[in-house]
DNA sequence: AAATATATTGAGACAGTCTCAACTTAGCAA
DNA sequence: TTGCTAAGTTGAGACTGTCTCAATATATTT
């Protein structure tokens, strides 16, 4: 049995599962409308169960966090596959970056467990992270073997930029996290002379 | 009498005055400790007083904040007056900029705070956020009509760019702050074909 | 219709924010 | 020096929140 078991495991009861699948609707919609820092009492009072039973069912704030965006990383690791084969490896980055911006955007207060996660290892969702990570990094390789970025450039410092960029978005608007993306990944791009 | 008094209002009984800077040593220890989101209630206890002798003294955690940067930030202010003389307008801004992410590093999780203060017009932290704001501006303007920016970078994609690279180096390294604020700076250059 | 493995419950321990009525005391004036 | 009073302090108490676990309930199996 793996560590990280994927959503609901085969054979729980009934009720178990009903519950599960409530704790996981009632979650999207609080951290959907307050961040990633919702109540969980309240997300349990909102299912319909005790806030043991939302214990129960997810030990910590994280690993709910984890159900409710492996659809989306797993899009985002396929997305970074296709754009492998992108005719532009220049565009290939940037807009691999953006998609994963878009993504540490879905909730408020995201972009920080994100980075937080990274470096954590011990927490839920740093595999998802490094998964990530991962894509970014072949991405960014071709990118510098056609060297439309330098080659000082690491992954981390792309991953650093597109949650500094998400969280610059959080606190004042989408459009300025689209702008401080657009100035960071200019900012790594080989000096013109070269 | 102006609304955001400055330290220590004279008139204060001795003993008061004697609690407010307990306080203020305090939160100074405990945020340098803890960040800024530590408990209040433990720097009440480590200053020896009630907890409601400091809610008396600072109504709000922005209002404690506020006092232990006042300092910091008039510092910044005349940096950044000094650095307009400076023979590099160029210089100025990337010196400007490192000394203001210094500035938001003093504390874990302040970058957050001068971020949300700079948007939040009632936040006792605003004002002092928008002097910073207008130095940049200042010091902007000048890089601007030197050409060793472009001229739609804003003061705001700046001050954004300082507080969003400081965030990353608190959840990463002070190193990753630095690097995310060069290739943020250097993306605000112009072309170089121009 | 038990038996039992599986789930759920909610009180309780703990930590934190913030308020306010009751109390204490510094500083002044007679 | 002695009171008086404005100024300051106190800490219990009303909240909200996290997290645990013994008691209880129920779905499933036999």
């Amino acid at each position: 049995m793996p560590t990280t078991g994927p959503a609901p495991q085969r054979k729980m009861r009934a009720d178990a599962r009903r519950n599960y699948e409530r704790l996981l609707a009632a979650a999207k919609t609080a951290f959907a409308e307050h961040g990633v820092e919702a109540s969980l009492e309240e997300i349990a009072r909102q299912a319909g169960v005790a806030n043991g039973t939302l214990y129960s069912h997810f030990p910590t704030r994280q690993a709910l966090l984890e159900e409710l965006l492996r659809d989306r990383m797993q899009a985002l690791s396929e997305t970074a596959r296709d754009l492998l084969d992108h005719p532009s490896a220049d565009e290939a980055l940037t807009g691999w970056a953006r998609a994963a911006m878009a993504h540490a955007t879905a909730y408020r207060g995201l972009a920080t467990s994100l980075m937080r996660s990274i470096q954590d290892e011990t927490s839920r969702l740093h595999a998802a992270c490094q998964a990530v990570l991962a894509g970014g990094q072949r991405i960014l390789d071709r990118a510098r073997a056609a060297a439309v970025v330098r080659g000082d450039v690491t992954a981390e410092d792309v991953y650093a930029l597109i949650n500094a960029a998400a969280w610059a978005g959080e606190q004042t608007s989408p459009e300025q996290a689209e702008r401080l993306l657009s100035f960071g990944l200019e900012g790594m791009r080989p000096p013109a002379g070269g």
